[in-house]
RNA sequence: GAGCGGAUAGCUCAACCGGUAGAGCAGCGGCCUUUUAAGCCGUUGGUUCUGGGUUCGAGUCCCAGUCCGCUCACCA
């Protein structure tokens, strides 16, 4: 639709008195033959890399003061007019840079049509030799200013200052955390941490992608919609297929669908994905979030525990350059190997009971009260003992500490210990009392898988809303021969909240889930 | 799902016991050719989240609701 000619209205939009003045000016500059929304911008320099030619070619003592031109691009997030002169703080991804726009130095028209119109938030083309100013900021001085995008809305005002220190220093912030989440890209264009935060987010994964590459792992997607949400106990989202009219579950995990893959032949297997578990919203739950999931043919608990180890410490070498990182004032340091202690040793280190998978659950529950945890009298060995750990022993595992060895009745995908089938190969990773990382020996004796679901189909009866569904296929799939195999979930959004010191799950996932307005 | 807290100008926040709804920033106009939280002068801008109620009078008190945050519950 051309918008040329006149003010135009969207439906949907209340116009302040702000944005309609913004919407005349864009039509004023039409009319002067100025477009408001240019096309592409060559640019040959980042803000940061404009920076760096000064200071790499304009030595002090020599008699050139000002670099070649350069073309940068980016928002003006600050800009002071001084009559016939202004200077703007242009921000792109890596930074920011002075630019110094003066009226005699520009093409004719420009300064007193576009510059002194200019509004915060306006993405502009620079164009100039980089020199430095009598106060020392280098900045670009411009010889063309070109329009790229003009902002209707009025955007918060951006304060900021780089104290001695080095630290930056904001002033009337964006903070409201509603707005915040709602409009993520005003969160990122006001809030520099917040754009630091996606990119080490992003290059995190990518550490992980490329390790897991190199051990040879083959990265796979497997379906999002299933039949039968299996793979992890948790309430589903269900969705509707039309033209099968189909009810169909979003997946809670992948897991069944990787070990397929492994019956059908693929010996170590990847997916970086989402999942979706229909559950409540905190500050270390959104419904859905990311999971790496990892299959190794021939390996056990011991082999993906390995992994674990492996991927997260690579990554925190390579993003840190330390094994120590700091999250929410407190110093975890990742430096292998990390902690390892069974579930019943943990219990007995920070509670002193002595506790037993096969004493009578009377002696259980008395051992729990003793601790202050009353419990129902339907528990179960297992579950009591689940419990206690979770109540008493997790919040404490600040450092990376892998828990091993769980109740067999609260894990139905996991292969038994050879000693006593009461307990699983299996492996927790926790950092910060939170749980990372779950992990086990998969089971692959199809007779025992399907005893196993049919325990969960009991509990299901029970009432258990979040027990394991039978799951026909994946028997068949057994039946058809797995082979023994570890396996792992590690929670990319919860590595990438250690990593980045974010507080919340929302501070590291783009758009979290949120009730929509109005 | 429960408890607690919050919602006032574009942003960040004030408003005493219930008595004319304000400030800084941004916006608009003016001055200003090396400023950087630029400065100076002037100025616009409000359904105080929504709907009821009490009152001569409600941003303020009461009730209901919406949304957000925190804690708990849920979450292998």
């Amino acid at each position: 639709m051309p918008l040329g000619g006149k003010s135009f209205h969207m439906r949907g939009f209340e116009e302040s008195e702000v944005t309609l003045q913004r919407i005349e000016a864009i039509r004023a500059l039409r009319e002067q033959g100025i477009e408001p929304y240019g096309n592409r911008y060559d640019r040959t320099h980042s803000t940061a890399e404009a920076v760096a030619l000064y200071r790499a070619t304009v030595d002090p003592g020599a008699e050139k003061r000002e670099t070649d031109s350069v073309k940068v691009a980016g928002r003006i997030l600050s800009l002071r007019v001084m009559g016939k002169a202004a200077f703007g703080d242009l921000h792109d991804l890596e930074g920011s840079i002075q630019v110094y726009l003066k009226r005699d130095d520009l093409p004719e028209g420009v300064y007193n049509g576009l510059v002194k119109g200019l509004a915060l938030g306006d993405i502009v083309g620079v164009e100039g030799p980089v020199f430095q100013t009598k106060t020392g900021e280098v900045s670009i001085h411009a010889r063309s200013v070109t329009l790229l995008s003009k902002v209707i809305n009025n955007l918060p005002p951006l304060k900021e200052t780089e104290e001695p220190d080095g630290s930056i220093r904001r002033h009337y912030q964006f903070s409201d955390l509603e707005l915040r989440y709602r409009q993520r890209y005003l969160d990122m264009i006001l809030n520099r941490d917040v754009r630091e935060s996606f990119r080490k987010r992003s290059r995190m994964v990518r550490i992980i992608r490329r390790e897991m590459d190199r051990l040879g792992y083959l990265e796979v997607e497997t379906p999002m919609m299933h039949h039968i949400a299996g793979g992890a106990a948790a309430r589903p989202f269900i969705t509707h297929h039309n033209a099968l009219d189909l009810d169909l579950f979003l997946r809670i995990a992948p897991e069944l669908h990787l070990k397929r893959l492994l019956v059908g032949g693929m010996e170590a297997v990847y997916e970086i994905n989402r999942n979706f578990r229909n559950e409540g919203i905190s500050i270390k739950h959104n419904p859905e979030f990311t999971m790496l999931e990892a299959y190794k043919a021939y390996g056990n608990r011991d082999t993906v525990m390995e992994l674990t180890e492996r991927l997260i410490a690579t990554a925190v070498e390579e993003l840190f350059e330390s094994t120590k990182v700091t999250y929410q004032g407190v110093e975890l340091d990742f430096a292998r190997p990390w902690k390892r202690v069974t579930m019943l040793e943990s219990i007995r280190q920070v509670t002193g009971l002595e506790v037993d998978i096969h004493e009578p659950v009377a002696d259980l529950l008395r051992k729990a009260a003793s601790v202050g945890l009353d419990l129902g009298p339907a528990e179960t060995p297992g579950k009591i003992i689940n419990t206690l750990f979770e109540e008493k022993v997790e919040p404490s595992l600040i450092q990376p500490t892998f828990v091993m060895d769980y109740p067999t009745e609260i894990s139905p995908l996991a292969r038994q210990r050879g000693d006593d089938p009461a307990w699983v190969e299996r492996f927790e990773l926790f950092i910060y009392g939170r749980e990372l990382a779950n992990g086990f020996t998969e089971l692959n004796d199809p007779a025992e898988q399907y005893r196993r679901f049919e325990e969960q189909l009991l509990e299901r009866e029970a009432g258990d809303e979040e027990a394991h569904e039978m799951d026909l296929d994946y028997v068949n799939a057994l039946r058809c021969g797995m082979p023994p195999a570890g396996g792992v979930g590690i929670g990319i959004d919860r590595l990438a909240m250690i990593l980045t010191d974010s507080p919340s799950i929302r501070d590291v996932i783009l758009f979290p889930l949120l009730r929509p307005k109005e």
